[in-house]
Formats: structure tokens, sequence, C-alpha cells
DNA sequence: TTATAATACTTAGATTGTGAAACGATTTCC
DNA sequence: GGAAATCGTTTCACAATCTAAGTATTATAA
């Protein structure tokens, strides 16, 4: 499993680090995304979240805009640059894994599907627990929500 | 599969990093590691796996003693400290996964359990195509082997 | 209504982790 | 025995992160 991520990185090409693939993927898949919701996401501090929203936009893969409503907000979205990258690893990522399965028989492959079928729901539904599923955030302050 | 991540890191308390984690792993796992060895394993430059030898070593996680054979070499040994906090981690996550699964009728635990014996060895044999496991490390030069 | 508090974010400064380059020590090879 | 390769550390620069402090906006309440 610890292979799926570091292929994942080999294809997304111009995008260094694993903290700037998942802040696109997050904001692929979240159209309210705002600066505090990502810094939750991702596990770091608002501040650290705000300056990774600066690069990534200085580089063209992100677009923040004020919220209308609340202006405090600023909501952030892909570019297009931003959504190819994260449909790009994707797509690398399926094609590395169906390599890896293809010689499988095919009996081996259902019980794979079966079992993956089984753990989705749970592992989507525990996170929570975990706080904001902050994976790759060491959070050192005492503040800290979640990881060491 | 994240999750297992995130919550290995929260049970090894005293372990800030993922690096730090990982590496009293590999030391653990193998009693002839050398700084190099290291670095090759988590995907760090040869320089910053001395300098997380030494931090791990000031913390009193980690032993370094020159190999009496080649005397270039450091050979790492995790000191009883270091190998409570790995065995610990590994013991705490077993645990949540087994709480995870507990209440799953037996036949889709069998079929979870047959799905990881035949993927195990496929993951186990591939990653050297993906250069030294650099699972955590952008490595930004142009000697790079794996991430960015 | 206006003042106070809370929220969302940014900026500033310090610390840490990283890599490249350069160096010293040891071993290997010719 | 000497050149080249290997292993590791040190030095320096840079990027990412944190805390603390500051700004702007919204919510609360007197």
């Amino acid at each position: 499993m610890r292979e799926i991520r570091t292929r994942m990185r080999q294809h997304s090409a111009a995008l260094p680090s694993v903290v700037h693939f998942r802040t696109l993927a997050y904001v692929n898949r979240h159209p309210d995304a705002d600066v505090s919701s990502l810094a939750a996401h991702i596990g770091l501090s608002l501040p650290s979240a705000s300056k990774l929203v600066q690069t990534l936009l200085d580089r063209g893969y992100l677009r923040r805009q004020p919220d209308r409503i609340d202006r405090r907000r600023s909501l952030l979205t892909p570019t297009p640059k931003g959504r190819r990258v994260v449909d790009t690893a994707r797509r690398a990522t399926r094609d590395y894994l169906a390599t890896l399965l293809q010689d499988l028989p095919p009996a081996q492959r259902a019980t794979i599907i079966r079992s993956m079928q089984t753990l989705r729901p749970i592992f989507r539904a525990e996170p929570p627990t975990s706080a904001s599923k902050p994976d790759h955030a060491p959070r050192r302050s005492k503040t800290r929500t979640t990881a060491t």
C-alpha cells in the first residue's frame, strides 16, 4: 500500500511534495474548501496551510476567491492544471495496480475485490476518530490534535 | 490504509515523525543496518540520514558502532527504548485493526485474509522498481531516484 | 447601535529537516 | 604503494513547519 503512494508521487511529475498533492486532491473533491478545512484535512497549522496555498497559487495549481457570504473565508478551487495533475496521477496509479494484478487468476482477483468492498466503508467511517486525517503532519505543539 | 499509519503515529507517543519511526522499524528488522542502507531505505540523502541517526541517537532510540571489519561503516542498532517504541506501535496498530474488523462475519474476514495473502508477495516483490522504497522523501535533486 | 468577542486568514520570526558540496577516513584495486 | 572508490560527517543554503502576533470580518450582547 505504501507503494501505491510512491507510484502516485512518481507520476505526479511537477508536484514535488505529498502535501501538495494531497492538497490538490482535497480541493478537487471539496468544492467548498477553504484554508481552515484544508489545514484540518492535511493536519497542518493554519499559517502553514496559508503559505501552502500561496505557493500552489503561485505555481498555478490553485485559485483563491473570497467567499461572497463570509468574506473572511478564502474559497479554494483547482485550476485546470491542478485538476489535470490529480487526474493524471490517479490514472497512473490505477494502471500500475492493474499491471500488478493482471496476472492473478480471476478467482483471486474476485476475492480481492470483495475484500475491498468490505473494507472501504469501514475505513471511510472510522477516520473521524483520528481527528482530521492528519496523515503526514507531525504537529509538534501542545495544541496537537493528532499526530506524533 | 492511510489510517493505519495515522494510528501507528498516534500510538508511537514520543516519536514525532514518520521518518523517525520508519528508521527504528528498519533498524529493528535489519541487524546489519548502516547509515547508507538506511538512507536508501528511507529515501533520504546520506547527509540527512546521518543527521537523522544523530538525533535518534541523542534521544536514546539508537546506538551506533563502527563496524569491526569495515571501519568506514557505522552499524546501527536500536536501544531497548527504540525496540519498545516499535513494538508498542505495532501492537497498538494490530489491536486497532482487530477492533475495526471484529464485527465482520467470519466469512468476510476469511476473504480479507486470503486477499492479503495474495497481495503480500506482490507488493513485497515490486518495490525494487521504485528504487529504494522512498516513501516519504521528495528528493528534489537531479540525482533524484524516485519522488516528486 | 455599538462595543466586545470570536473567527478566518495572513505575516513575522525561529526552528527543523533536507540536499548539495566539500572534506576526512578507510578500503579496494591496479 | 598510490590512485580511486566508498562511507560517513560537516557546512551552508533553502524550504516547510510552528508559535505568536496582527488584520479583517462576522457574531454576540449590553
